[in-house]
DNA sequence: GGCATTTTGTATCAATGACTACAAATAAAG
DNA sequence: CTTTATTTGTAGTCATTGATACAAAATGCC
């Protein structure tokens, strides 16, 4: 597993750069893009600017990094909340649940990295953001086609503009209790736009 | 009308800082508070800095100063949506509907400016925007709590939430379709929680 | 005309942004 | 030991940020 290829040659790093990856990921959820500098970066890190840009490339480079590991850990889980067994409804109403849950549950990281970061000020970042989103948005609309290809479209634009919410209220520090109230009550719309009957 | 006052005293102003703050809150609302610098402002309002800190103090105060005409030229008209005489569910349906058309109605100023203010990393700004956003909050929130005073905290957290959605996909290039669509499926979950029956 | 008052234009300021040039340091390869 | 390859630390670069110092210009008041 830690035996990955025989030294490169040169000087070896003096830092793990997964590790910085997720010291960044940290800090890009935490202040946002924009407010995290790269001095930021290189002083949490311990590491100087060459160091930095020998890695990663840009600042931008290193929030592509930041968000691809962000799938892995700290993004809502959908391939196993939306589950083919399950009603559909039921599987939408766990995801806005879950995103309540996730988008509280660290005051000092709140709302969605990738969802704050499609508000960035940076072309890179905000197109890595906008991308990540997509991919997520896709998912979910297939997830839904599957059984009710008329919908698609349109609940998919509700269950990312409501995402899209509850990101921004958990990070005007709205509490978990009332971002899953409102979660829940969007849930109804999705159960009486898709009638139990239609499971299947 | 215009004959307002003598002439005060000194050299006259080059320029009319009411223009001005209209100028200004189409640059923030456009492209938002963080990417609007001061010199992109005096550039465009053909003014010099001096000129700009003698009239508006900072650039922050100046956004207070949009911020303040935006209630009453662009933001949404809640005092004549939230109607006593329509029932609640009806009302809130309004503002949701309003949201969608108001946001998408400028391509090149997409979403709530006070919404998106909230957002940026300065301040003082922020403070601005949120402060506003609290007042129309209170709005919804009276308005509800005089019939439905049980239904008050979860509904108004409801409308924010979905505001600040709209807002976001809005500002993602959503069509007026898929906003309205959205609005309109929100607005469903609400007309369930207040039913008719209890229009007074 | 002369004085007080206010705004304007020129020319900055200090701080911070992302990013790099360059040589010393550290390793494997020959 | 020499060569080659890579990373590191020092010390910057250059553009842009929000905001100002200062004197000249333009008005009302006396």
């Amino acid at each position: 597993m830690t035996t990955n290829k025989a030294r490169p040659r040169g000087r070896p790093r003096g830092f793990d750069p997964d590790q910085a990856v997720a010291t960044a990921q940290r800090l890009f959820h935490a202040r946002g893009y924009d407010a995290v500098s790269v001095a930021d970066l290189t002083e949490a890190l311990g590491i100087n600017p060459p160091s930095f840009y020998a890695a990663f490339g840009s600042k931008a480079g290193l929030y592509a990094r930041a968000v691809g590991r962000y799938a892995n850990a700290g993004a809502i889980p959908l391939p196993e909340l939306l589950c083919p067994n399950r009603p559909v409804a039921e599987s939408l109403a766990a995801v806005l649940e879950a995103a309540a849950r996730i988008y509280a549950a660290n005051p000092d990281a709140a709302g969605c990295l990738v969802l704050e970061g499609t508000r960035c000020n940076d072309p890179a970042a905000r197109e890595t953001a906008r991308a990540s989103n997509d991919a997520a948005a896709d998912t979910i609309r297939r997830f839904i086609a599957a059984r009710h290809p008329e919908e698609a479209e349109r609940l998919t634009d509700y269950m990312n503009t409501t995402m899209a919410g509850l990101s921004a209220k958990a990070r005007d520090g709205y509490s978990l209790d009332r971002l899953l109230a409102t979660a829940r009550l969007a849930s109804q719309a999705i159960a009486q736009a898709l009638p139990a009957s239609a499971s299947r």
